[in-house]
RNA sequence: GGUGGAGUGGCCGAGAGGCGAGGCAACGGACUGCAAAUCCGUGUACACGGGUUCAAAUCCCGUCUCCACCUCCA
């Protein structure tokens, strides 16, 4: 195993020590379902997707959760505002999410537990905190569950904040608290909730907190230590402070290593839905395609904040095409050349490059040489060096999840399959006329077809093998 | 106030002491009837001021600017 991860927690790059070998456990935090997912969302979803993969095609099997918070403060009050039940509200969201993830080609995970389904075993953990001495029910007989920082000295381990440094939280309803920096393990059911919304617990009727879920979920499916824990950035703390200062008080490992992904932003903030400076993902992958937005998310390195803008997305379309396009100019040659397998088509310097801490930025570059290789040896009519080029670009992108030919981007990438014979037959007719044209050097009616074609969306080219056409973005 | 991150060529975006990652755009050339695609070529980049070093975008000191977390947030 040369793989080699930043780990939040540690601080620095550090090699991958499986616990147990040839198998990774990872647990990502996964959507709160309260509203719409925008490109911030997703680019977790990509980023955990790519290291999947990667982690896969170095012949590790991976068992990869991502939850589903379908229950928290938003999405009780946002359910109450649209006059909806909240389970309602949080199962179509849920589908947004999903709809999204599906638009930029992220594989499902191996399971999605949602937080509703793990009451017991939130009951359990909170049982072994309370025996333990880290946490308490409230004092003033809400139902209320906290943890109580100020029992666990190693609070902070993972984010490096200091307990009596952080800022008292201005909580104006401390509530039940015996100290204003304890956080709820579980929310008491107040008057007005939906009791739909409430679960029996020795300590009184109430609902999930959003920290204690993840250390249930992560414990059940993946057992009391696993090897990396994962999200946004965003979420080291408090979210995931929280969970370790959980999870070890109540005697369990957790995870080995933390990895957190940078944010999106827009005009140089941060993408969030309290400052309503969200994108809309369906809304970019209809106007650029799905691959070329995963693309635009891929690229760059996923501990690096990326700016969105409409340049930005037009750039990785075009990066995209330079690569399809000679996809497509190789898919002649390749048929009858000996193509080497999809793992050892990999160049060497992609694999160091995304065993380094997913560099994918430095395996973009050996991609793009490979593109460039690849066209020089068309352009020399080395048939055998062309399909090797096209072999290893196929693999690349395979494990960054934009091989075209995945079943993920079916139906996504040209048109539809009952479609295409037809529009081949016509386009074709056509070009015979436009050949024919040319023959007789009557440009002017051959540019005339060539044109009327291009009103149409279709880009046709001359090539050494006659004239093929395509469907302009 | 505490903690962390960032400032790179027209643009995006890597790198982290020693021949200018890669891409997008632009310009010239080859190819083409013309295009397109492709290939070849073209750039004195590293916020600012000092310092260390044979050598600094990379290390040290100082300054400025921006962002994030400390409250729900991928």
């Amino acid at each position: 195993m040369s793989f080699r991860l930043y780990d939040s927690a540690r601080r620095a790059v550090v090699d991958f020590q499986p616990l147990h070998p040839g198998e990774v456990s990872i647990y990502c935090c996964g959507a709160t379902v309260q509203s719409a997912p925008h490109l911030g969302h997703v680019r977790k979803e990509v980023n955990f997707d790519v290291l999947r993969r990667w982690l896969e095609h170095s012949g590790l099997r991976v068992t990869i959760l991502s939850n589903i918070t379908d229950i928290d403060d938003k999405i009780l009050a946002k359910s109450a505002e649209a006059g909806q039940p909240w389970w309602a509200h949080a199962f179509t969201y849920e589908g947004a999410f999903h709809e999204a993830f599906r638009a930029l080609g992220v594989r499902r995970p191996t399971y999605e537990p949602r937080a509703t389904g793990h009451v017991p075993e939130m009951i359990a953990l909170m049982q072994e905190l309370i025996d333990r001495g880290h946490a308490y029910p409230a004092a003033d007989g809400s139902g209320d569950v906290y943890f109580s920082v100020l029992s666990w000295p190693a609070y902070g381990e993972l984010s490096g904040m200091k307990v009596e440094e952080m800022e008292p939280a201005e909580d104006a309803d401390p509530r039940g608290k015996r100290d204003p920096r304890d956080f709820a393990l579980w929310k008491g059911h107040k008057p007005g909730d939906p009791e739909s919304a409430a679960w029996d617990t020795p300590w009184g009727r109430g609902r999930p907190g959003w920290h204690l879920e993840c250390s249930a979920m992560a414990g059940k499916y993946l057992g009391d230590a696993f090897d990396i824990h994962g999200g946004g950035i965003d979420l080291r703390f408090p979210h995931h402070e929280n969970e370790v200062a959980q999870s070890k008080a109540a005697g369990r490992p957790f995870a080995s290593y933390w990895m957190h992904n940078a944010w999106v932003t827009l005009a140089g903030e941060k993408m969030s839905k309290s400052l309503g400076n969200t994108a809309d993902v369906l809304a970019a992958v209809e106007r650029y395609g799905g691959r070329a937005v995963r693309l635009y998310l891929v690229g760059p390195h996923y501990r690096s904040a990326i700016e969105l803008s409409d340049a930005a997305l037009a750039e990785a379309a075009a990066q995209l095409a330079r690569i399809d396009s000679f996809l497509d100019r190789a898919a002649d040659v390749k048929a009858g050349q000996q193509a080497p397998s999809p793992r050892e088509a990999i160049p060497a310097a992609f694999a160091e490059a995304m065993d380094d801490d997913l560099g994918t930025p430095a395996a973009m570059a050996v991609l793009f040489t490979t593109v460039k290789e690849g066209n020089i040896a068309l352009d020399a009519g080395d048939g055998e060096a062309a399909a090797r080029a096209h072999a290893a670009v196929r693999s690349m992108l395979d494990v960054l999840g934009l091989d075209p030919a995945a079943p993920e981007w079916a139906g996504t990438t040209s048109a539809s399959d009952d479609l295409k014979p037809v529009v081949d037959g016509l386009v074709g007719a056509l070009l015979e006329q436009r050949q024919q044209a040319r023959a007789r050097k009557d440009w002017p009616a051959a540019d005339a077809i060539r044109d009327r074609l291009a009103e149409l969306g279709l880009k046709v080219e001359d090539t050494a093998n006659g004239p093929r056409w395509s469907i302009e973005k």
